[in-house]
DNA sequence: ACCTGAACACCGTTCAAGT
DNA sequence: ACCTGAACACCGTTCAAGT
């Protein structure tokens, strides 16, 4: 039989969030993530593959937190909310989003980010290789901006700059799209 | 006296970097860097701080090798040379290249290369503050098209479809310039 | 079934010692 | 002045053992 499981990969990946917002992703460490569960690294091996994996969830995590936008806002303004929403959790975990830029994005919650930015280009006319192409170069600017500034790349600039360059990018990007539907 | 050293910060940088490109950049750890040139880890605290002072040395070699573009090219024409050898010099170091997004850009390599574009745009009649907003987005967006591809974001797509995505920001980026003249 | 304890091969870094 | 050797506190991960 066995006794119930005292964790799970849901209370593991809490506890290597936590750790890593307060102290960085350096101190995500197997053993610190135990011990803050009250139990040993080697626990932790149940529930996760590695540690690699345990980084993944993590990745996983930030992007499942992020809000679609509603269908009955306007294409603009769907765009608009899910480059915010992702400025917004860049600002809430900015140990652990820089990571977003560096794994493959076709994981269940990135594709299903992706593809609600697909649906609202393909909504607006955008043909399906276009609606692609615009989605890949939104999200890399978004994801960009929002990297540089939680890693300090943008240190020295003022609040009030940097969300005057977001709107300027959120504009660019805009007229971007406009010119795409040609 | 003593004798002369037999290592110095260049060649350590140049080890550092050669273990980059070929196992990744977990492969760089001051015993592999250290084996490498024949002394002991050690010996390398003389001539680099700690291990984050020397990633630091590895992201300022990527910038110096950057070729700054001539001045007597036009104003598209820097731009577009500069975004390019950024490109390149990810893909040429694909494995240490991803640091540069992460890192304040205000290092002596760092502001050579941002000198030189904001430079190029007050030439076109940009005035500072414009000019200084156009080289932050515009570093944002090729970095973080540069990071996305080496760094395996765009897996499974094919190197035509990223060079024209590529073509395409570049063109998107240049219409922002244009109309931030205004 | 789930967790522990002991162990392994590493890691960055320190310090005193050698030449 | 420059490098080494020994050591420290960690790290991710394995394996056999406990309940």
């Amino acid at each position: 039989m066995g006794r119930p499981a005292q964790i799970n990969r849901t209370r593991i990946l809490d506890a290597a969030l936590a750790i890593a917002d307060a102290d960085g992703l350096d101190a995500v460490t197997m053993h610190a993530v135990a011990k803050r569960l009250g139990v040993t690294a080697m626990a932790l091996y149940r529930h996760v593959e590695d540690k690699k994996d345990l980084l993944d969830g993590l990745v996983e995590r930030l992007l499942t937190s992020l809000p679609l936008p509603p269908p009955d806002l306007t294409l603009d303004e769907r765009l608009a909310a899910v480059a915010r929403n992702m400025r917004a959790t860049a600002a809430g975990h900015p140990n652990v989003f820089p990571l977003l830029l560096q794994r493959p994005a076709d994981t269940p919650a990135a594709l299903a980010v992706r593809d609600a930015v697909v649906a609202a280009l393909g909504e607006a006319g955008l043909d399906g290789a276009t609606a692609a192409r615009m989605e890949r170069l939104l999200s890399t600017a978004v994801l960009g901006f929002a990297v540089s500034e939680v890693a300090g790349r943008f240190a020295h600039h003022d609040r009030a700059v940097l969300d005057a360059d977001f709107d300027y990018l959120l504009e660019a990007l805009r007229r971007m799209i406009d010119s795409a539907g040609d």
